[in-house]
Parts: C-alpha cells; structure tokens; sequence
DNA sequence: ATACACTATAAGATATTATTATTTATAAGG
DNA sequence: CCTTATAAATAATAATATCTTATAGTGTAT
C-alpha cells in the first residue's frame, strides 16, 4: 500500500539494506531502488551510506518518524474497517424458494442463530427465479433455491441433494406397494403446486420423462393445502420428503418409487458473482452445507426407514 | 505515494467517479478500478453507487477520515523534509477559537504575513474542543484556543492572558460605577454565548464564584450579535476586551470590575507533542508572544485608560 | 421509447517494481 | 599486497500494477 515507505522504514530500523531485504522478503536491489526513488522524490539523501554503516540523515529522520506514524495509522485504518465488516454481526437477508424456505431452512436457521447470536437474518421466500432476480439487484445477501438457476451475475453454490418422491395417502391402494411401475399410475389425480415452482418443475420433468400424460391435475398454491388433501385421498403428489417429514413419522403420508425413475435436485445458494461477501454470510455459507448433511436427509421411504430427522421426539 | 487512497478521497469529496477522474486528470476506469481494488483489499464495499449517486458506506467513512489524515501527513512530511533544506515558506494551517480567531489573530496574521509573505497561513475558526482535536489529527498544524487543554499528544504554549470583564451598555445606570458590587447584578439580565464556548465557561465559573444565578439568560450563537444586543441595553454580557475594542474606543460599551472577582484566562497554542514542527510553524510560534506583548493588552477599563491598540486611527 | 449521464468490465499498452546477474567499494586476514 | 567477505550500486529482464481505449450495462429524464 506504500511498499517504498515500508522499505524505507525497514532499512532505517535495521540499518542495513540487505536485512531489511531479508525482513521484507525482497532482494537487496529493491531496497536499494526504492530507497533511491524515495530519494529523488523527496529530492534529497535519506541514508548516509559509507559501505560499514547505515545512518539516517536529518531529512531521514523525519521521514522515519513521520513515515512510522503513516505506517500505523494504515494499520489502525484497516483494523477499524475490520472491526467495522469482519465483526459478524447485523442484518443477513436471506431468500429462499418455498420448499427450502418453509421446509429445509428454519431447523438451520435456528442453530445458526444460536451460534451466532448477533447476526439478525431475516428470511424472505418466493420462487426461484424471483430469489435469483433479488439477489442479482442486492436486494437479498444470499439466495436458497432448489433450481439450478444460469446467471453470468450470480455465483451458484450446491448445498444439499433433495430427492422427490410420488407421495400418497396412507389409504391409498398403492400405499404399502414401495416400488410401482409407471404404468400403476397412469390413472391418478395429482395434486401439484403451480408451474413456475421448483417442484413443479421436477413433476412435469417427471411426467414427460414416464410419459405420464395426466388428464386431471389439481393446482394449489400452497403445500400445506396439497398435503392435507393428499391425506384425504383426493389424489397424488410429488413432494420433497423435507416437506412432509411430519406426515411421514406420524403414517399418514407414504411415498412411492417409480421404477427407473428417480427425481434428484440439488437445493442451491446463490450469490452476486461480483459483491464482496459481509462476514455473515461467509459464517452462514459455512455453516450451511455441514448443517445440512447432519439433518439426515430423507431420501429412503417412509415406512422402510425413515429416522427421527432431528429431535422431534415423535 | 498512494494513488488509490487519493483517488478514493477524491471520489469521495465529489461523490462521483467521473469528476474525480477528472480532478486527478485520469480516466473513469482507472478510478473504478482504483476504488475496486481497495474494496478488495479492505474486503468491503467503500461506496454505495447507485447510478444517480455515490455514497460512504460506513467502511467508506472511516477510511476517508482516516486517508485524509494520511494524505496530509503525507502533505506534512514532504513540507518538513523541504523546510530542512529551503527557507520558511508554504502552507501553514491555524486553527483558532472565536474570540480569538476572530478578534485577537486578524492583526497578529497581518504582520505576520507581511513579514513572511511567502508562508501562506489558513486559519480555520472552531471551538476550543474541536480545534484541540484536529491538531491531534494533524489537520491544523497549530491551534490557538481560550481554554486549557490537557491532552498527553498535545503541546500547550501560554500565548497571552486575557481578562474578561462585566460589559454593558454606556447608557446602563451601573456604565460609569466602574467598580461594582456582587448584589449589583443580581437582577440583571444575561446575554451570553452558548454553553461550550471558552467564553461561556468563564461566565459560568463567575456565576459560580459570585453565587449569582441569573434567571434571565439569553444566549447568542454570535459574539456580534451580543455586542450590538447589549449596546442597545438589551443586558448585560461578559467579554474579553480583545472583542469589542472598537465599541470601547466609540464609548458605547463599558466593563464593569465585580468586587474581589477577576475572570482570567489564558489563550493558549497547541501543536502535537510528537511531531516535528515546520519552518512556518516555528516562527509563527516564536513571532505570536512578543506580538501579543506589543498589543496593548486591553485589561483596564475603557474610560479610564483605553489607548488605541494599533493604529486605528480613532 | 430514446437519449444521456454514469459506472462496470475487458483487453491491451505503459509504467512501476522486483529479480537475476554483475560490478564496485571497503574491510579483514593471510 | 593479494585474497576473501560483505554490502551496496547498477543494468537487463521479468513480473506486477496501473493506466487507457473501447464497450457494455443501468438507471433517469425527456
């Protein structure tokens, strides 16, 4: 930041170009340069040099004593700034697309706010593509999507697989069935959360790729909604298992493999490309993708296996 | 010597990329790039730019106190290490308080200045507190203050004395009394500079000693303001004589001597304890005393023993 | 919707700063 | 004296850093 400053200092301190090269990691001829361009600059000789000794001349002196004082006042600069960033603490504004946000993040959340009491996040949940659109205007610091979003502006970061699966009431004739073929469901209701949604994306993924071409879908904005009417029987859905974990404890949800077909996401975090990271948002991207592999993710079904996911105590 | 922070201080004072670049003859890019790489090396955002404005952040901020204060000493360095080998000359930045930037310092400075045009002196008019604090910051070389202030990074030089004294309207009944008693005053009205000026921390100290607590104060932010407040009778107000010597020499205010109270004070310089100081700095300080001396300290009351301070010509 | 006033970005040119290799000067030891 | 050791200066070159030119976005105002 003033290398020519720091060199001169070193010198002065040590007496000698070639331990201040050493100190500073340098090679001698830059000292010597340095010190020669100092002192031209300052139009005047620094150092006294008679090949045994070292000695600063008057102009030296002050320069030493001035130059010392820049030297710190840089270093208290920088540690103010730090104190300032680095600190973590203050506002993280988080989005997250709903089913990372109702679902998979306040379990999270909670943990890192118990382990980082002075970071005040503050969670906004919208779809995907209005997350990304946010993070790129700064309007969010982080972005928790289960889509795989392509923007030059924003960094991509996988933090967690999800996998989805057909889910069904515990009534349903398929229920204890585990694996069915595609065809076994070529006559169902489904009930799915509107287009634009990420797991509305990996239904429609699904049916083009089983060639499932239902008649009869049911669209509800909301998962809550779909699950209870999946409860009731009205029809299928396909659901993260991170958002029926309840359901699937207490056996009224189970959920279905379809032979050969296997719906894999990633859950993803997005940031500016180009922005500086505060300090809690680098403690929250750490602390994500750890946090993330404990909570066992529910890939296996329901009623083969299914653990406690957390201390939910049944 | 460090192209970025002068470029951000540029920036900063005009709050926009392409005017700073002009200023420091440069093109936009390079200031972006500039501001960039200290955002990088600060490792936070500096400026809030939004395309209509740019903003300090609060990073921002502390790095602008902080690098102005650094350019300056910068500034300083490079005047001492000239001073080493020229005559006194360039800049020479004082810092005074009210009373006496604006009464005592205007006939000092113009001898001064005479004497060593080629010094070019800036004065700057604060309280006595914050002047304190921007010689400490090495933004003023010396300060000129009314009050003690005892700092271990300043230096304190008693400059002169000064006396204050009761002053009133020639036309009050008490203007000729000359010498008064306590409970004189006791139903006067006050009109004073606000709390914190050197001027008004003397007052208090009177009212204190006296035991007077006056109901009735007015206060003035301009010592002008009170002259002319008080000439008209409005009240009483208490002075350093250095402020209304022309209103003593015309006659329309007179002081007032209180029985067993004499309110004395000292006008002080300060520079910082530390540092070295230039040619300009020197002489300045060594020309100040005699030159005080040579003023006629106005200590005595107007209609008994007034001489014309300096050539004024009544 | 278009122009305009700004900042950001990219790529290449220039300038600055460091390195390697070599030279000069002085002191110390034989 | 001559040799060797140590330290700094110098020159040529390599690596960085810093600018400029050209161009792309992005809001604001007309």
């Amino acid at each position: 930041m003033d290398q020519g400053l720091r060199i001169f200092i070193t010198v002065a301190k040590t007496r000698s170009f070639s331990r201040a090269a050493e100190e500073l990691h340098l090679t001698q001829p830059a000292v010597s340069q340095q010190i020669r361009s100092l002192e031209s600059r300052y139009d005047t000789r620094l150092f006294e040099r008679n090949n045994k000794s070292v000695e600063l001349t008057p102009a030296g002196k002050i320069l030493f004593r001035e130059g010392t004082e820049i030297l710190n006042q840089y270093a208290r600069t920088k540690r103010l700034i730090e104190d300032l960033t680095q600190s973590a603490n203050g506002p993280l504004s988080l989005g997250a697309s709903y089913t990372f946000g109702e679902y998979v993040l306040p379990p999270v959340l909670a943990k890192f706010c118990a382990h980082y009491p002075q970071i005040r996040p503050k969670v906004t949940i919208h779809n995907t593509q209005r997350i990304a659109e946010e993070v790129r205007r700064r309007m969010l610091d982080i972005g928790l999507v289960e889509g795989k979003i392509d923007h030059p502006e924003l960094e991509i970061l996988p933090v967690s697989e999800d996998e989805l699966f057909v889910t069904l009431s515990a009534n349903h004739p398929l229920a204890s069935a585990g694996k069915v073929h595609v065809k076994d469901l070529a006559d169902e209701r489904w009930i799915l959360r509107e287009n634009g949604s990420g797991t509305r994306d990996v239904a429609n993924q699904f049916f083009k790729d089983t060639g499932l071409s239902p008649k009869n879908i049911l669209e509800f904005g909301s998962t809550q909604v779909i699950k209870e009417s999946v409860e009731t029987g009205l029809g299928l859905s396909i659901l993260s298992p991170w958002s029926f974990r309840k359901e699937l404890l207490l056996g009224t949800l189970h959920t279905l493999s379809v032979q050969g077909i296997s719906m894999r996401r990633h859950f993803y975090a997005l940031t500016r490309a180009t922005s500086f990271h505060t300090k809690a948002m680098d403690l929250f991207l750490d602390f994500l993708t750890p946090e993330l592999h404990n909570h066992p993710f529910p890939t296996t079904h329901a009623h083969l296996s299914l653990e406690p996911p957390q201390n939910e105590g049944l």
